[in-house]
DNA sequence: TACTTCGATGCAAAGGTTTGCAGAAAGATC
DNA sequence: GATCTTTCTGCAAACCTTTGCATCGAAGTA
């Protein structure tokens, strides 16, 4: 039932290499020919069998996209970006969720090597050494980690972390708390490391408190604990957590911002919707996505995957180029955060953010640290 | 460099054909072969070819799920229920989004078409011929829509407008809008025709507003209509919809629920997130993932892909079960419903929704209305 | 002992495509 | 007119599995 390539070498009265020319190398038939086998196939409504195509090519023109939790709207842009970049070049996307498991998440490579070109491993749980061990089985490109020897997406969220801090600061907050992420994310890491900077620098103390799971409910949780603190202000791994704990410090009485201010990360969509607004620091996630699949078919066309022909495939050193890419964030003040209890008393030298909102800019173009590693 | 059967055949001495047997068809092999085979490969890292496989027995173990906007956060549910349920079966699942464009669904239908064992369609924006056209190019399940002679899952959304509009006019309301979803959605036209009647039957008008495009920009662009209305409630097409429509009427100054009414449709997690918190109508959405995919994968074991052997393949009228399930719906009453003008005057026969919220109950078991369709 | 039965294994074809090589026909060069 | 190119097409092997059939040895039966 299937119309295969026979069929239409039959129907077009040529070889089936022919055919198959007409589509892989089309310079090398015939105009004429070319026309009258294309014409057939449309006829026909041949479509190539990708699967018999991947076992002679090795490619099988999928990619897969592991991430930790779709539910989270963070990841769809990231998805969608990803998933148009590759329907582009005509590459497809298999997209796997883990539920926040590092166990999941290992599976999953697993059970994807064989059926994709590359990996794109976004927010990863796992270890690093086993991300690297993994790396040999399969390209990997990873988001939201860094990863020396490996292709790597990352968001400067140290940068934004320090934006925030110098905000908060800059209003008059002095007892500040970080709501950390989940174990194991590097982000969560990067987070606290420029969050606690800042705030030493700025005269500020920050409590942390975590790890919490990424979510509402995450951060409703941690409401009274924040409350009981004394801090007057509260950056949080991400926006969902900062809207949980809104709905926290509302349940409990807590006014935001004038008792507390609130400050989340990834400017998802939603913030703009809760009351109060939510200030946040934007991430590029649409820009990750693309990126990330620019580089995995990058390093894809760089290596070719089946050695045929000759005998002893001599492993001359595969170039292996691993650029690092670091995508910038940017604060977004909305209506969370105001001013503390020092508001006036400024410090010198912490920077008093202007007082209109910033308008999210341009993704902008990432900055990239490129480096080259000669792998075996 | 990658690991075939054929070492692990060499390594533990046997036929190559008993290494492939030894994970197909185990009872076939010997006991103390297998564990030796076994050991082997594990040794080697064996994983099958799933391409070489899927070549011979024409199954690929992957399944398609297409959908119109993985950022409306009405599919993730949808999609890790999908997943999951895939995943137990030894399925993996090829997510993709179709930008709510009719042109693109079709076109993903054909590139996934060889690559899948079959497609989950859902909320499509295609018209019904052309899902049954594509429907012989390859298995498919379709979600939210109803078309006889192919597997549909459907959710009772005109039962919830029912429930919706009862509740409203029990209320007291009797001017009432509709904002109607994108065109060539089921969803939306059975909502409107069950909204129709039900408001005819409690004596209330109701103006429909759209198509719109299912998203919180929809629905805020909707919030001036909807003031010079005159309505004094309204049912969205979905949460988000609804959500867009407070952030409007919010920047209007018009009080929800004091002035109008706003009742959505999907239960997302964030429509208890707004304020007031959304009355909605709850649609089980990953019970129709779960389901969808059983439906699939039953009707793939039906029918034998591969025809080998045997010369002419007399189609001896295959069977195909199209069974529909519908799924039931559940009014959740929050804080953006209140009473209307005509509050306390009810209207006989309108049964007066209880003052207490409806909690949410289990997804429930799908009535099952099955057919039994003999095809060619 | 001769014959059947049965369990385990090997053999080889098949599935749809790509691709190096070879052959043919046509055109160019001397 | 012979030789060399060039352009196009055909041939057949290869990719990695699965699977119907054949084989073979051992156990069971008469």
């Amino acid at each position: 039932m299937p119309v295969t390539i026979r069929d239409v070498a039959r129907a077009s009265g040529v070889h089936i290499s022919t055919v198959s020319r007409t589509f892989s190398a089309p310079h090398l038939v015939n105009p004429e020919t070319r026309v009258r086998v294309l014409a057939c196939a449309e006829d026909l409504g041949y479509r190539p069998n990708r699967a018999a195509r991947a076992l002679i090519t090795g490619r099988t023109h999928n990619i897969g996209l592991i991430i930790a939790d779709i539910a989270n709207p963070f990841f769809p842009p990231l998805i969608k970006a990803a998933e148009s970049q590759a329907r582009h070049r005509d590459y497809h996307v298999f997209v796997a969720d883990t539920n926040e498991d590092a166990a999941a998440e290992e599976e999953l490579v697993h059970a994807l090597a064989k059926q994709v070109d590359g990996v794109l491993l976004c927010s990863p749980r796992m270890s690093n050494s086993l991300i690297e061990q993994l790396s040999r089985e399969v390209p990997l490109v990873v988001v939201n980690r860094q990863l020396a020897g490996l292709p790597c997406v990352l968001m400067d969220v140290g940068q934004g972390a320090r934006s925030a801090i110098e905000h908060l600061a800059g209003l008059g907050h002095r007892q500040m708390a970080l709501l950390a992420g989940p174990r194991g994310s590097w982000t969560s890491r990067e987070l606290r490391r420029a969050a606690s900077a800042a705030a030493r620098a700025a005269g500020a103390d920050l409590t942390v408190l975590g790890p919490n799971p990424p979510t509402e409910t995450g951060g409703l949780a941690q409401a009274e604990q924040v409350h009981r603190a004394g801090v007057t202000a509260v950056l949080a791994y991400n926006d969902l957590m900062a809207i949980g704990l809104l709905e926290g410090l509302d349940a409990l009485g807590v006014r935001v911002p004038q008792e507390i201010s609130v400050v989340g990360v990834d400017d998802i969509s939603l913030s703009r919707l809760t009351r109060p607004k939510l200030t946040t620091v934007a991430t590029p996630t649409a820009a990750a996505g693309r990126t990330a699949v620019d580089m995995l078919l990058q390093q894809d066309t760089d290596l070719p995957r089946t050695a045929r022909g000759g005998g002893a495939t001599v492993a001359v050193g595969v170039r292996r180029t691993t650029a690092q890419v670091m995508l910038q964030t940017e604060l977004v003040i909305r209506d969370s955060t105001g001013p503390g209890p020092y508001a006036g008393r400024e410090r010198p030298g912490t920077a008093a953010a202007g007082p209109g909102p910033h308008r999210r800019a341009d993704p902008g173009n990432p900055v990239v640290a490129a480096g080259d590693v000669v792998a075996s």
